[in-house]
RNA sequence: GGAGGGGUGGCCGAGUGGCUUAAGGCGGCGGUCUUGAAAACCGCUGUAGGGUUACACCCUACCGGGGGUUCAAAUCCCUCCCCCUCCGCCA
């Protein structure tokens, strides 16, 4: 959520900024509104505090005079002052849900160094690690790779479930079991917390994050009652600190979580229908930063480091893009992807999304710090990425390292965790 | 699922309708004392919004969330959430 009072002073910045998204939002209304807002507020603000006075006369009479006319005369004034009050209250609550539900509805604007851009096809590539494996064989795509190795079983996964849905078997069950624990290791020893939280979710935390109110539809809900099923780690992870505040000295915190992931992929039908590329549910470790403001991009940098360590381990040829204002995420400041090479499908995949929110998810999720020698509180910057989401991991080794014969190679960090050198 | 108890400021803990602008303690900050420290003593000690746009000052709100009664609510009523104890059930 952006700063009422930032927007309300300078709507025409932000209206700039905004545009640089494809948004183009009216602010004409919102600030009509929060004037009347403003002034609604100081009118019972003023009224409220003739009856604190009032009531305190009340008192004082009472216990001398309890049968003056006077007496009666002010608790029937103070009556209808309250009535006023009410009315004028209603109103006011009915605006400020209209101003409430308006921030909540507005992205967050991008940072001053991300490039302008429409869409996904002006995003920017940064930097490059390692090279493509070569073959002197036609590579396969995972799905057949899977398949022929008895890996994944997507036809049963969708007698039990349904289509977006796998079963891992064997090597390939415990192929996801070894990322897992490979990574999880990784990032602990660079210094992050491991968390493993409820993986649903009351709504409150949805918003905190920034998937509701806008992106419901993206979501798995319960009815009855009401969770929703996390899309992300993001979303249980960043809300662990929700009303709190912080100590200067506890900041930074980092957090890596191993979770599945749950979304309905609504606006992507025929879409990756083949494959582990998109499914509803999935496997991720996520990492999590908390930072003071003045750290952030720094840690946007390092957040993003810690995540490509990962493919580097492994073996896995990538690249770093920056994602430009047009494709840029609804709560993200600045998001960097990480693809990885797919030779089955000869091209990059996202692999992980490295976002900086700013202080965008701590103002909605209300989440601040104090500092040592100054009054008040500030809020925290909140970062986060995907360091990996595994079933594309497991895509991305099946097609890069995959043999003549068929079989897979065990990348060698991997070899720990899986006890096997190659999958045949 | 049944019965009972409870959620108060960074922490502990008083407070059942009006000198509570939330007692007292702990912690923290500043000061006196001291060669220095401790102890003792004194003072200060929240968040948010609004008016000023200066955290000087004034006002308002906040005692788990929301709503209500009243001139007046931490205190009474309704509702929801969470925690604890016992019983039942259960991985």
């Amino acid at each position: 959520m952006l700063d009422i009072k930032f927007v309300r002073e300078n709507p025409e910045k932000v209206k700039e900024a905004l545009k640089k998204r494809g948004y183009n939002i009216d602010f004409d209304s919102f600030l009509s509104m929060e004037e009347e807002r403003l002034k609604l507020l100081r009118e019972i603000e003023n009224k409220r505090a003739i009856r604190n006075a009032v009531s305190q006369e009340i008192a004082k009479l009472k216990k001398l005079k309890p049968d003056s006319p006077e007496l009666e005369r002010l608790i029937s004034e103070m009556r209808q002052l309250g009535d006023e009050i009410n009315v004028l209250e209603s109103k006011l609550r009915t605006i400020e849900d209209k101003v409430q539900n308006f921030l909540l509805y507005i992205p967050n604007l991008p940072h001053n160094t991300v490039p302008v851009g429409k869409d996904e096809t002006e995003n920017v590539e940064i930097r490059r690690w390692g090279v493509p494996p070569e073959f002197d064989f036609e590579p396969l795509n995972h799905w057949d790779i899977g398949e022929i190795l008895g890996l994944i079983d997507f036809e049963r996964a969708g007698k039990i479930a349904g289509s977006r849905f796998a079963v891992m078997k064997g090597a390939g069950a415990r192929l996801e079991r070894a990322l897992i624990n490979f990574m999880l290791d990784l990032h602990i020893s660079r210094g992050y917390i491991e968390v493993f939280p409820p993986l649903l979710v009351n709504k409150d935390s949805m918003i905190g994050t920034g998937q509701l109110p806008k992106f419901e539809e993206d979501l798995f809900k319960i009815e009855e009652p009401e969770y929703y099923l996390i899309p992300t780690a993001e979303v249980p992870v960043t809300n662990l600190h929700r009303n709190e505040i912080l100590s200067e000295d506890d900041l930074p915190i980092y957090y890596v979580s191993y979770t599945p992931c749950f979304r309905k992929e609504a606006g992507s039908h025929g879409k990756d229908v083949r494959g582990l590329i998109r499914q509803h549910q999935f496997n991720k470790v996520e990492l999590v930063k908390f930072v003071k403001p003045e750290d952030s991009y720094e840690e946007l940098e390092s957040l993003t480091k810690d995540a490509e360590e990962v493919l580097q381990r492994l073996g896995l040829h990538y690249r770093v893009i920056v994602l430009c204002t047009g494709d840029l995420g609804f709560s993200s400041a600045k998001t960097y992807d990480i693809e990885v090479w797919l030779p089955g499908q000869k091209r990059y995949r996202e692999i992980s999304s490295c976002s900086n929110f700013e202080d965008f998810q701590a103002r909605r999720a209300n989440i601040r710090f104090r500092r040592r020698e100054k009054k008040g509180t500030d809020f925290v910057h909140t970062l986060n990425g995907s360091g990996l989401a595994i079933g594309r991991t497991v895509v991305a080794i099946l097609e890069n390292y995959q043999q003549r014969d068929g079989s897979v190679i065990v990348p060698e960090a991997l070899r720990p965790y899986m006890g096997i050198d190659i999958i045949r």
